[in-house]
DNA sequence: ACCTGAACACCGTTCAAGT
DNA sequence: ACCTGAACACCGTTCAAGT
């Protein structure tokens, strides 16, 4: 009886969860929602914009206040809890869909250079962690127990240099 | 005559950078090799195997020294060297083709953490400059005059971490 | 507003067979 | 060792038409 651009999203967010990036489809969504894969196109202009949507949905939850390592674990927990989620959110990054709020947010809360290292940084090794994760349940490589606590390092470093540089930098 | 790997990967490479990832399909190098599209899976076991491939040839050149600065630059310029060349290596690094190399010898330079913290943010920056570059040349976004800019100063914003913590840290 | 049906131009991969 | 030919099970997207 007629799908809302928010079914349509919710089950493809679902879709994701369940198959990865790599077996998404329309015509897989399309069949998930009892649908034609023509059907799809009267809600979204291509499978591109349909996946920034499914960016901006991933990260909506999402606060960032002035405790920046707390904001920068729940932004990581949010890509983390659906398959492929950082690696959906980092490509729409760059077309700045629903991603810039955050970054801007962060921005409030530390320096412009210092936000888009921390997003950048936190991006990459979330996607990291999450193709890890995958190669590692297939068999391709041996976990490496040491990767989820490298994240936190990660974030220190980058933190303990925005305090050094900033005895120097311009308020 | 026959062509050999070495063959495959450099057509490979010169296909993905005249379309892009997006575009670069087996069946388009077998059109280019002017052979049929199951010739290609006498060389290679599926396509993954030779995104692999081509991820360890974009960064084969690349040397790593002690100045980690420099070195930072000369990957950076291998991956844009060719287009999508971040996200192809990127991919690749999670399943370590080719990439643990660099990621030795980058902590042999620094630390563990610093190493892989560089590498990461390396990756996810250079991933975002190719993407911005592409949506930009679409028109899809308007150009960040200061994006070029914004990795150097992360770069030094993680080194500068690294002189911090290095007083704590054991050698 | 939301969907169907049919079509177009593609994919990756397998496999028996050829030289 | 390297390749052909044919097939299988898929893709994203368009478009006229229906309700």
């Amino acid at each position: 009886m007629g799908n809302s651009l928010d079914d349509v999203v919710t089950a493809a967010i679902r879709l994701l969860d369940v198959w990865g990036l790599e077996f998404f489809s329309m015509r897989r969504l399309a069949t998930e929602l009892s649908v034609q894969p023509s059907a799809l196109y009267h809600h979204v202009a291509n499978k591109q914009e349909l996946l920034g949507l499914m960016a901006s949905r991933i990260v909506a939850g999402v606060d960032i206040d002035a405790d920046v390592v707390a904001s920068c674990h729940r932004l990581r927990n949010a890509l983390l809890a659906v398959r492929d989620g950082a690696e959906v959110v980092a490509t729409a990054a760059a077309f700045r869909l629903g991603v810039s709020e955050l970054e801007n947010a962060l921005t409030q809360a530390t320096s412009t250079d210092v936000a888009r290292t921390l997003l950048t940084y936190l991006l990459g090794h979330t996607q990291a962690t999450q193709l890890h994760r995958q190669a590692s349940q297939v068999g391709a490589i041996e976990p490496d127990p040491q990767w989820e606590e490298s994240f936190e390092r990660g974030l220190e470093l980058i933190l303990a240099g925005a305090e050094r540089l900033s005895a120097v930098d311009p308020a």
